[in-house]
DNA sequence: TGCCAATTCAAACAGCCGTTTGAAATATGC
DNA sequence: GCATATTTCAAACGGCTGTTTGAATTGGCA
């Protein structure tokens, strides 16, 4: 992945290729991949027009930069087990995974803008998804669907698995997705991080209760279970 | 084309201007309004590129009019309260409420692209959204937060009626938005009637679940409730 | 200093988009 | 049946896109 010269750390030239790519997390973060123009990233890294193709050959090679440079960054700044300690309970992992997966796409600051893209590719996908399913999206699928047959107990069926999978990542994904209708419909909802933290514990609350309702139904044999 | 005219309510200008809503609810529900085409849309519709603009003035107006064709279809089609007895209870409208959103989603049949054009408009909104949100996304959200208040019990908090709504509505709309995803992490993921129904099953009872493990939560002095 | 490669630059190119045009074809009204 | 209005059509327009070009500028090295 790196460049197969590098003639010098910090020349004119390394200086621009970093403001592109930048400029480029900000740009295909805000308005994804096929609405962001390669003028607005280079008018906004204060280079020249041919300068992504100068540097990385066409648009789509900025792209992928611009994903490997930001998923390395956000492995190192939120990694699974945000903040959780070695042995900790299915419950405190699943609390992790939901806060971790909500900070990584409600982070504004300008290091964070894997969460947000790989949000994007998501709906609107571009020759780039393939890949981060497989480096990135399925190895989460694999940590939430261990905590979660874990939270369910004993050899659950597979596709229960996945569906309360998907049920945790669709109520996190919701937000960042649907931001322009919570908007309207609620006009103060301000994604601030206390309000994070709130929906985390919501998020978080309302899968465990359901994941265990499951659990309890699955063997009605057992006597009810305490919560 | 054929038959020597029906003077007035059948002309050909009629079966164009019919011929391009129709088209326009197919290309809009599949690509969304910014990737769809003039030019496509007048392909499938055997019209002549010029027609959008001489029979709805310009794109937008075109889509607006795919939007009014297809709501009108669908109110009659998929009512809220969907296939419930007056009178049901709050568990069984929830189940018909989630039923009925995803069976809006996935609906393939020809005349039913507006859940899918919603959907798209929910996470990318053109200057149509705020009617739709007034129009039909609202009402919705109210008629689910009076199901979720009555699950709920009691006064409860508006901001914990909004973040359940947000954890129902946001499992619908998961499999719509992130199909490319799913499908690339279970290629055997189908969406099928079947598929939809254990679907809508699945949702149902996590939010049930979840819901009133929150209601029990609420009043730790009252007693076990029965469902 | 003088050369040469690396980098930047303004300008243009080709392609797609929504839209317009004016003429041709068709239907309507008397 | 003919003049008029409506509808269709191929072609082109102007604007935006990613990309290319070739000259101008910069910077390292003898």
């Amino acid at each position: 992945m790196v460049a197969v010269t590098q003639p010098k750390l910090d020349t004119s030239a390394a200086q621009t290729r970093q403001a592109l790519i930048e400029s480029g997390g900000a740009v295909f973060a805000a308005v994804g991949f096929h609405n962001a123009t390669v003028r607005e990233i280079c008018r906004r890294a204060g280079a020249n027009i041919a300068a992504v193709n100068y540097h990385f050959g066409d648009k789509d090679a900025l792209y992928r930069e611009v994903l490997a440079y930001y998923q390395a960054r956000s492995l190192q700044k939120f990694p699974l087990d945000l903040g959780v300690r070695p042995g900790a309970t299915a419950t405190e992992r699943l609390r992790a995974f939901v806060r971790s997966f909500l900070l990584r796409i409600f982070d504004h600051s300008s290091d964070a803008w894997h969460g947000k893209l790989i949000s994007r590719e998501m709906i609107d996908p571009t020759s780039a998804l393939d890949a981060i399913v497989v480096e990135r999206i399925r190895p989460q699928a694999q940590h939430l669907g261990a905590i979660i047959r874990e939270l369910l107990g004993g050899q659950p069926d597979p596709e229960t698995v996945r569906l309360c999978s998907f049920s945790v990542v669709s109520q996190c994904l919701f937000y960042h997705h649907c931001q322009p209708v919570v908007c309207l419909l609620f006009p103060d909802q301000k994604f601030s991080p206390e309000q994070v933290e709130k929906l985390a514990d919501h998020i978080t609350n309302f899968s465990l209760a359901a994941i265990k309702e499951a659990a309890a139904q699955k063997r009605p044999a057992a006597k009810r279970r305490r919560t």
